[in-house]
This record gives structure tokens, sequence and C-alpha cells, in this order.
DNA sequence: CCAAAAGTGTTTCACGTACACCCATGC
DNA sequence: GCATGGGTGTACGTGAAACACTTTTGG
């Protein structure tokens, strides 16, 4: 079983990553999963796993999402990297953390199609985690709340054609507090990087509102030059 | 000589810690050590080495620019980890980066205290570095730019006692662009977390300035409390 | 008295903010 | 026809930006 194959001449730390998926429903969500081994067999954690030798950190931490969670293709930037010696009770094991933005709704079924048992968990309402997991899911939240704000990356939670008022409830979500809705249309339509998509919403109860996208290749040239953004 | 002794069941990458040391002058500059061993003998790269297994990252980081440049005690923050497969040729190396603010004049002499030899340079007249350390200068430099913006870091850079003159000319290093003297003076006056400490520059072949120093309590609690902070 | 940097206010304009009503649609 | 969210404009105040001269000191 254990055949230890592999030498060195010091102690060489484990190195994983660990995945902080960010999904929104009526409210931010979070995706965790189960463990089914030790250490924290039956805690709740976050998707990661060990580096592989023939991948790249960001390749890791994007495999991970795909195998514990079905997820594939989303938004995933590296967060920071935890290197507390005794953060893992076997042994020392570095991680490097990632923050990863999905359309909870197009990732509402793939949550199960693992082994394991994946869940969305409300931000104030979470089990207990393995590790130092809260620690890391903290620190992704607050990189979440000041990046939003200059970075165009909210538009990751959203389908990918949405109304104004989801633009709003997004940012409202992750910032934590409400928006004027006059003000905040005025931010948006001089930052200029919505296309008008000249469709309507289909089937809701209400006056129809119109569909959106967010103009990634405008964005692209805007961000070469330099030019910023902020809400 | 190479008794190697530490076992594992699978191959595991090495983990070091890199930092990128900024220090200011007439212009912004950074700290680089000249390689006494291969690979890139020779080469100028940034000073960092392994992680011990009884240390934490940041504790590394502090312990490799103590043993590299002789300083002790700087501003240290992470960040970002390097994981490409093939970025040392010998094998495979995980870095974690660190970007460290001195003030330049109190570090002068220690710079070649080691027995490698250590320098500052100019950002827009680097030698060639080993390993992708131009990369992690890059991000490190553009992490800086960013940063100072919104938090009192680029304080770390000057005396304890500076002249807003000083202060003035960091910013404009930093940021690459000239201020407004007027404009900056308000802005500062404002944000209000300079003490005024009744002194002035002596030697000068001018008006003497007065000296203030950085407020770091009142802006240790203005943070908690969430205030914000923009030059 | 000259050089060199310190120090100081006002005006203008853009932007952030506060705020309330009618519209379209489905049921 | 009513409930639900969609969509729109104006007035006010704050803050950013542009701008030039006098003061102090050492040499």
């Amino acid at each position: 079983m254990s055949k230890k194959t592999f030498s060195y001449e010091y102690p060489r730390a484990a190195l994983t990553v660990d995945c902080v998926v960010f999904g929104l429903d009526d409210e931010l969500k979070v995706m965790l999963i189960q463990r089914d081994i030790p250490p924290f067999e039956g805690s709740w954690a976050l998707p990661g796993g060990f580096v592989h030798p023939d991948e790249t950190l960001d390749e890791a931490a994007a495999r991970e999402l795909r195998e514990e969670t079905g997820i594939d293709g989303a938004f995933l930037e590296q967060l920071y990297t935890f290197g507390e010696i005794k953060r893992d009770p076997r042994e020392r094991v570095v991680t490097v953390s990632y923050f990863a933005l999905v359309n909870l709704n197009e990732h509402r079924i793939e949550a199960t199609t693992d082994a394991r048992s994946a869940a969305w968990f409300c931000l104030d309402d979470l089990p207990t985690l393995a590790f130092d997991h809260e620690k890391i899911l903290k620190i992704a939240h607050q990189r979440l709340k000041g990046k939003v704000r200059y970075q165009p990356i909210g538009f990751e939670l959203l389908p990918k054609k949405f109304t104004l008022g989801e633009l709003q409830a997004m940012y409202e979500q992750i910032l934590g507090k409400p928006l004027d809705k006059r003000n905040f249309r005025k931010k948006i339509s001089k930052i200029d990087l919505l296309v008008d998509l000249n469709e309507v919403q289909k089937d809701v109860a209400h006056r129809a509102a119109r569909l959106y996208k967010f103009d990634q290749k405008k964005y692209n040239q805007l961000e070469k030059q330099g030019v910023l953004f902020e809400i």
C-alpha cells in the first residue's frame, strides 16, 4: 500500500489547493463538500486536494473543482497561501487557496454528481468547517467584497443574459448594503460595458425587464489602456 | 553527502519564499542579490530560499530577508504563489512570493553584510533576473501601485519623521505621475492621520519643512470601523 | 540677494446622493 | 384591477482639479 518511493534530503511539506466557490441565489452562497475520509471525516470542507507533479497550481484548482463538484470552466483566481505548521493535524500541508465564482443555477444539479455530497450554504449559516477552512472562507469573502467594486467579476455569478435588477441585487448581496436604483443605473450606463440585447424576460409575473450582457471584449481593451471602474 | 532520508508516497515539490524588497531613494528601487551557486550562478535574483519545516511562510520570508540582506523587521506581505512546473530547471519548486517595504537609507550599508553581494536597482534599469523573478517583480510592482492608494503602506518606505514634500514625492514615485502640491496637502490633511511633531528639518539649504509622523494607532482604530482611505 | 523648497485659497466643474412617480405585465 | 417589479429625472452638496504667489532659510 504505502510504497514510499520519493526521497528527499530534507522534509517536504505536502502541497494542496482549496477552492472557495461562491454562487448567487437570493443570497450569496458557498459550496462545501462533506469529507468522507479522516481527518475531519463527516465535516464540511472546501473542495480541494493535492497538487499533482505535472500540473500548475491553477490547473490543480480547476481539476479539483471539476472532480469534487462537477463545476468546469468557472472563474478561478488565486487568493492566498496558508502555511501554518499545524493547520493539518497529520503533517505539514501548505495550501494555495483559490476563489471561484459560478452561476449557481447552472450548477445546482452537478453538486451531487460526485460520490461526496456537496451543498450550497449561506454565509451566515455555515457548519463547522474542517482544518482552517473557515479562516480561508472569510478571507475569500473579504476579497470578493473588495474586488467586486473595481473589477467586473460579479458578472461571473449571473447568467449570461441578465436584467439590471439582477445586476443590482448581485452587488447588494456582495456589498451587504442596499443601493439606490436610479443612481445605480446611472453609474452602470456611464461605465458603458453592457450590451443591450433587445430582449426581455419571459414568464415573469410583472413587467418584463430588458436583458443585457457584459461586454468582455470592450472591458479587455479598456483594461489594457489602464482605464478604471468603480461601483 | 546527499543522504536522502525523507520519503513520500508521491513526489513533492520543493517550497521556497522569495521577497521583492522595495526601497525609496530619489527613485523607487528593488534589492537584488547576486547568486553564488547554480543554477543561474552570477545572475541577479530576488532574495529568498527554502521554507524550513518548523517555520511558517511569513517566518521563512522574514528569515531569508534577514539572512540574505541584513534587513530585519521590515513590512512584509504575501504577494502571490508561483507554481509553473518548469520555473526552476532542476526540479519542481513552488515559491510563495512576498513584497517588502523598507526605508532604503536605513538599509544602505547592510546590503553588503552577507557573503552574497546585494544591491539596489532602479526598476527601469534591471539586470536579467534568474528564474521567473522578473515576472514576480512586475506583479509586486503592480500590487504596490494599487495598494498604496488605499492602504497606508507607503509610510514604510519613509523615515519615521518625514516632511510633506517627502510624502508627496513617495506617492509620485510609486504612482508614476506628478501630483498637485496644494491638492495633495488638502487631501492628506483631511485624512487626518499625520501627527505634526512641531519640529523642522535641519541642515537643508532652503526653508526647513515641518516634520510629521504617521498615526498608526488612529489608523488601526479607523480600519476596525471599516473606514476607508484614498489618495 | 539669490536659489530652493515650503506653505497657502479660490474657483470651477463633475460626480455622488437623495428622492417619488408612472409603466407594463401576469394573474 | 391589483400586485409586482421595471423604468425614468432633477436638485443639491461635496469633492476633485486647475492654478500662482509669498515665505523662509542657507549659502
